[in-house]
DNA sequence: TAGGTCACG
DNA sequence: ACGTACGTGACCTAG
């Protein structure tokens, strides 16, 4: 049995368009509706393998139906810029992979459909027709199924309508559904005119009288006055209505169906035109092993012995320039293009991985370095470097919204080629093996990573300075590579035993109430588990409170303590749920991060954040518990070495004070000069009572209010946090940005800027682009204008205390302390410092970080010590 | 692998 | 009317 799957091009785009939340392409192309496309074609063509596949498009020129009422065109809404700017595109990409297309002057895209559909079912063949549009449903037979797909921000569904699922649902058949719309005015919304009736009341008549025409027959047997007026006024326009939304299944068509043969799709062509739009996600879909490579051949000499590799770097030490790529898993591999060829150096033999590095160590401090992630390469070459140019971090400065670069990514961003990765070209194998079955082909995929660097760095840094960012990168960036390398090298210290006794200390609690909530809710149960819980809470006790989520209940803290903090169940799992997660992140977590030296290496990523924070993985050291005391506890597992304190320096609200100085807001740059409790002054000037009589309450609200505003202030989001109506949290901002009319004036000219150049930046010059500003979604747009609200904010105290760290750690060299900064927390320092120069080091900690930048507001720096962390914060 | 939840600033 | 605070990362479950 053959099958055809048809597909409604346009109403498929437009339905992706509007479900997938904007995304471009490094190219800057608006792709969001391209992407939910694929994915709803390539899901359905899983589930179908269909023998043909046919693409309809509509046309712009008039159709028959114009001819039958010259206002039709009106009928259609117009499509957004950003959604229109994709319809070449698709039909590029779908012409590609050699799907066949079709269009007509005349007609509109269901017209086709429904004859090719109409036609290959008389053949005997299986028809599935994927529109978003439910006028189709009038095709539906057993034969043909017309499936509706749903785009839900990442996840694709899709409703099948056969005849009877037509009738199940609308309770009138296909046919029949013509009718049904044309009663309820609902394929013609622009027709003045028509009759409006529910699609209940539709489906009622229709399934009593038959058809169109037998409602009206009917008429006076419509008790109804509304239904019986509106019917009776608008029959021509009903007649109309109907025939207006009838589809064509006899249409004169350019191709049959059977022209429509798939083959081949995911071949060369479509490869290289999915890699130049950047469409990752569906690049595992083609075969590359049957495809020659589009990058081109480069030949790479590997190098294995240790003579070969002696006059190698003899040949590089005289080299101005050398590009290297460093990949380490159980051997050394070192890639590098110097101009006078490419070599891959493997760790074998004689040639050890300690006779690497030396030479390494060596040649750095000769020539100038390109490379990919420079504080990677200080674990190999040491920090003394000649002078160097990290792709990585400049292209990430290009472009900080790409979540993780890679050099491939550099390769198809600025060289427009692609190199294959490992697993794409060795499949799941381990690089020893490679290492050992294909050395010349290692070789040349190392080797080629060393010369993307090569010919790509230039660009990047072009771009850069284009930008603008030369100084933010050779002045922060840079410089704070190493002060991370040496963050990362120190460590920090754990009592390991305190730490196994912490972990320990909750289990017979995690027990007792797992017991507990069995017996309330009468049953044993993941409770782990979201969906489990939400069934055992919401649909067999009974909570009120409704769905939330995609996947059904949310069981999410705030709406568990909405729903009832006082009902024992609900209490006792928001205990589980806390000491469940202090124990498995935090107690087991972290346990199992301690090196052999007793203490803990996080990573500190300087290439992650769309803001420029940095971030910290493995473990991740800067969500350490605080806020409640239990939790806060385990900072008392973090000790200095033995002669050592700990010293933690933080902030004081280092981003609304940039708000003030950003704004150049003259009362609130005059309320940090007074140096008083900032949220109780903005408590009093803005609900107009003396400093001296502000409640609790009252600061509480203030300190909300603030912490809105650096987020980019809502009415809902506030309302939220303060559990107060959306109109008192609008009388709240309203009352704020009355009395800071400066912030009101900095932010929405933040949102203009940013709506005009399509990114903010911060006072050191970092960019954040924002294309969600474009986009013609509501949603999206109005998190584009929070970001270009938070983000230049966000963003400069992440600068500040990058300068801050690079400071305080020259001065500590300089000054000679024995002290070393092992965690940076956002706006927060810990340092472990020799007893001995304890005062000294907190004097130049203190004095650095509040010079760190030069402000219209002072920067405020809250220093304690103590014998662990949470005795130091 | 994605979504839900929750830890931090 | 749309459904929300900004920025992260880890662990768990479920498909």
């Amino acid at each position: 049995m053959s099958k055809l799957v048809l597909i409604d091009g346009h109403s498929v785009l437009n339905r992706a368009f509007y479900g997938v939340p904007m995304l471009t392409n490094p190219k800057g192309m608006h792709i969001n509706a391209i992407y939910g496309f694929l994915n709803i074609m390539f899901k359905i063509l899983d589930e179908e393998h269909p023998d043909y596949l046919c693409v309809a498009f509509d046309r712009s020129e008039k159709t028959f139906r114009h001819e039958i009422y010259d206002a039709y065109k009106g009928t259609r809404k117009p499509m957004p810029e950003e959604l229109h700017e994709q319809v070449p595109l698709i039909k590029e990409v779908l012409a590609s992979m050699k799907i066949t297309m079709c269009e007509k002057p005349g007609l509109e895209a269901d017209d086709i459909l429904g004859t090719l559909a109409k036609r290959a079912e008389k053949d005997g063949v299986d028809v599935s027709l994927i529109s978003g549009d439910r006028d189709l449903l009038q095709i539906a037979t057993d034969k043909i199924k017309i499936r509706i797909p749903k785009t839900k921000g990442n996840k694709t569904e899709v409703e099948d309508y056969y005849a009877k699922d037509v009738i199940e649902k609308y309770k009138v058949d296909p046919i029949t559904f013509i009718d049904m719309k044309a009663l309820m005015g609902d394929s013609s919304d622009n027709i003045p005119g028509v009759p409006k009736i529910g699609e209940k009341t539709a489906g009622d008549l229709l399934v009593a009288y038959g058809s169109l025409d037998g409602v009206y027959e009917h008429l006076d047997e419509i008790t109804r006055k509304s239904i019986h007026d509106s019917l009776a006024e608008n029959r021509a326009l009903a007649d109309l209505s109907k025939t207006l939304a009838t589809i064509c299944i006899d249409a004169e068509l350019p191709i049959s169906y059977r022209d429509a043969v798939v083959d081949n799709m995911f071949n060369k062509d479509a490869y290289d035109l999915f890699i130049n739009y950047g469409f990752k996600k569906f690049l595992d879909k083609f075969d590359t092993s049957t495809m020659v490579q589009k990058a081109e051949e480069i030949e790479v000499v590997a190098v294995t012995d240790l003579n070969e590799c002696e006059s190698l770097f003899d040949k590089l030490s005289v080299e101005k320039a050398v590009a290297i790529d460093v990949e380490k898993d159980e051997e050394l591999i070192v890639g590098i293009e110097a101009g006078c060829g490419v070599y891959a150096i493997f760790e074998q033999g004689f040639l050890t991985a300690g006779y690497i590095e030396e030479k390494l160590r060596e040649l750095v401090k000769k020539t100038t370095v390109i490379c990919f992630d420079v504080k990677k390469l200080y674990a190999y070459t040491g920090v003394d470097l000649k002078e160097v140019y990290d792709a990585k971090l400049a292209a990430y400065l290009v472009n900080p919204l790409k979540s993780d670069y890679e050099i491939g990514d550099i390769a198809e961003e600025y060289l427009e080629i692609h190199i294959p990765t490992f697993k794409e070209k060795f499949g799941k194998i381990s690089v020893a093996e490679a290492a050992f079955t294909d050395n010349k082909g290692l070789a040349g995929l190392i080797g080629a990573r060393s010369d993307v660097l090569w010919r790509a760095y230039r660009k990047i840094f072009d771009s850069l300075e284009n930008k603008g960012m030369k100084k933010l990168y050779e002045d922060i960036e840079l410089p704070l590579t190493k002060v991370l390398f040496d963050m990362e090298q120190a460590g920090i210290l754990v009592d390991t035993d305190a730490l196994g006794e912490y972990g320990r200390s909750l289990v017979g609690r995690i027990e007792e109430l797992e017991a507990a909530i069995y017996e309330q809710a009468g049953e044993k149960f993941n409770i782990n588990s979201p969906k489990q819980l939400g069934e055992i809470l919401f649909e067999k006790m009974g909570f009120e409170g409704g769905k939330k989520t995609k996947s059904g209940y949310s069981t999410a803290a705030d709406v568990l303590e909405k729903l009832s903090v006082d009902h024992p169940i609900v209490k006792d799992i928001l205990e589980y749920r806390g000491l469940v997660k202090l124990k498995s992140t935090y107690a087991d977590g972290l346990a199992g991060c301690i090196a052999e030296d007793g203490r803990i290496h996080t990573t500190f990523n300087q290439t992650i954040t769309a803001t420029g924070r940095i971030s910290s993985t493995e473990p991740n050291l800067q969500n350490i518990p605080m806020r409640m005391e239990l939790g806060r506890k385990i900072r008392k597992c973090f000790i200095p070495k033995p002669g050592y304190v700990f010293l933690d320096a933080d902030y004081s609200q280092i981003e609304l004070r940039l708000l003030a100085h950003m704004a150049d807001d003259k009362e609130l740059i005059e309320a940090y000069r007074t140096d008083a409790d900032i949220h109780r002054i903005t408590a009093s000037k803005v609900f107009h009572i003396p400093f001296d009589e502000v409640t609790d309450l009252q600061r509480r609200n203030a300190k909300a209010v603030n912490f809105g505003i650096v987020y980019g202030i809502s009415s809902f989001g506030l309302s939220q946090d303060l559990s107060i109506s959306r109109k008192e949290a609008s009388k709240y901002i309203e009352d704020y940005f009355e009395t800071y009319k400066g912030v009101k004036a900095y932010l929405d000219d933040c949102v203009s800027k940013a709506k005009e150049n399509g990114y903010v930046d911060t006072l050191y010059g970092r960019r954040r682009p924002i294309p969600e500003l474009s986009s013609s979604n509501f949603m999206t747009r109005s998190f584009g204008e929070r970001v270009a609200m938070n983000s230049p904010i966000q963003g400069t105290a992440a600068d500040i205390m990058k300068i801050a760290m690079i400071n305080v750690f020259n001065r500590l060299k300089e000054e000679n302390l024995d002290a070393r900064v092992l965690i940076q927390v956002h706006d927060e320092l810990l340092l472990e410092v020799n007893e001995k120069d304890l005062e000294k080091t907190r004097e130049v900690l203190y004095d650095t970080m509040k010079n760190a930048a030069d402000l219209s507001v002072r920067l405020e720096v809250d220093i304690h010590d103590g014998k662990d962390w949470y005795e130091a914060k």
